[in-house]
DNA sequence: GAATGTCTGTTGGAAATCCAACGGGAGGGG
DNA sequence: CCCCTCCCGTTGGATTTCCAACAGACATTC
């Protein structure tokens, strides 16, 4: 996510990083950027790739993501003021870190540098645009059958675009993944949707016929939208 | 989230609350907070309960969520600097609801008051930390089956409790909506979790005993952590 | 043109989920 | 104590999903 220095020119970068400390460093492959328990702080991949691990008591290890060039990482729990990451990052290639402590991005500097309030909007707008993001896809695979799961995505994009016929930016495959679905039964599903009338599509370009009712013959229980939805 | 005003006492948020030119404003039961296609703001819920909704092209209207009081919304679109709200917002009751415009909060004063950079760091805050709760709530309902969405979530409160032993703050019905699995299904399971050791639990206390291993007869195909994930 | 690879849709059997219904236990009033 | 409610676990049948395998369409390469 280069969206961070949106707005800020190649000439006023250098002196901001200078003013923001920011360090780059290099890792060998198996190389730590982080482990659990360290203090947070912003880090974006010039080049090369990473992955996050999470470990529990138990020690069972788990590979959260991957993240390559450009991407973006810590920032989530450096801005919720945490003290400690969770997760640990390491390099699976050999890589370059620009590692940032966000304390620096927050407090403006005394010489209130213009470039400053900039960074922190851009930051402020990464948050909330992966905010956005994430809730949508978890309205989507919230939806207990694929059909649902379906019809709520391909809703949101026709919203999105404005039009009933629309763009998708995923093949079956990436589609299916998004919505944690398998392939082939969605495949199907999409052929079912489309035998109905409800929808039409073809590659990656679909239309949304008929307002969506029940499946005939499905009588499964909405999921009620419980208002006390709390998150731990 | 009363948390946007943290750290700023009594007597300094009217003066605060000025200097962002923040409203008051009621709402009758059935009315209208934001239309989707409005400027995006920042809405605090000071009491009563609104709804959001969204209405693709075809017409579907769909329920988002319920709002209470002291939650925050809007607060996502409007730090993406996103034109329009893509939802609408209506008040369920009665309500009294405090408006905020983002540029107030993000183009710190002239007079540069100290509660400003406070507010700003306050907001990161929030959006940061819905951030991790919603990437968690990801990573555990998109495994497959209703057992790696349990010892996903189980495993990750373990992690955060730093101990084996650890009290989950729902109730099994909470729980299964929150991980998005049957009720029944997911005590079975549990049941079954318990039965083959790996876990111990009692009302809402729970404890991990040794590490999860594929299950006795299962053979479902691991949901490749794909690289490639893009988010539109 | 043939060979190859990728993407998509189809199909059938195995497995898991969902749903409804029931029963027991804990807790609260009356 | 009895009644009632809420929460939790269990069970069985209907439904859905998953998985593997295959076939057709299309593009690329040799």
């Amino acid at each position: 996510m280069e969206q961070l220095f949106a707005g800020i020119d190649e000439g006023e970068l250098s002196s901001l990083l200078g003013c923001l400390e920011a360090v780059r460093k290099r890792y060998k492959k198996g190389g730590m950027v982080f482990a659990a328990g360290d203090a947070p702080a912003v880090g974006m991949i010039l080049n090369g790739a990473l992955q996050v691990l999470a470990e529990d008591p138990m020690g069972n290890r788990t590979i959260i993501g991957r993240l390559g060039t450009g991407d973006l990482f810590g920032e989530a729990f450096a801005c919720a003021g945490a003290e400690h990451m969770p997760f640990s990052v390491e390099a699976v290639l050999d890589s370059e870190v620009l590692l940032i402590d966000v304390k620096k991005i927050l407090v403006t500097c005394p010489a209130a540098c213009p470039f400053h309030s900039r960074l922190i909007e851009n930051l402020m707008a990464i948050l909330a645009r992966k905010n956005i993001l994430l809730s949508a896809k978890i309205r989507h695979i919230s939806r207990r059958t694929t059909r649902e799961k379906l019809l709520s995505y391909l809703s949101e994009r026709s919203r999105e675009a404005g039009a009933r016929e629309f763009d998708i930016p995923f093949n079956r495959q990436e589609l299916a993944d998004y919505l944690c679905v398998d392939r082939s039964a969605m495949s199907a599903e999409l052929s079912r949707l489309r035998a109905e009338g409800l929808i039409e599509y073809a590659k990656n370009r679909f239309t949304l016929l008929r307002r969506a009712r029940a499946r005939p013959g499905a009588a499964r229980k909405a999921n009620l939208q419980s208002g006390k939805e709390r998150i731990p």
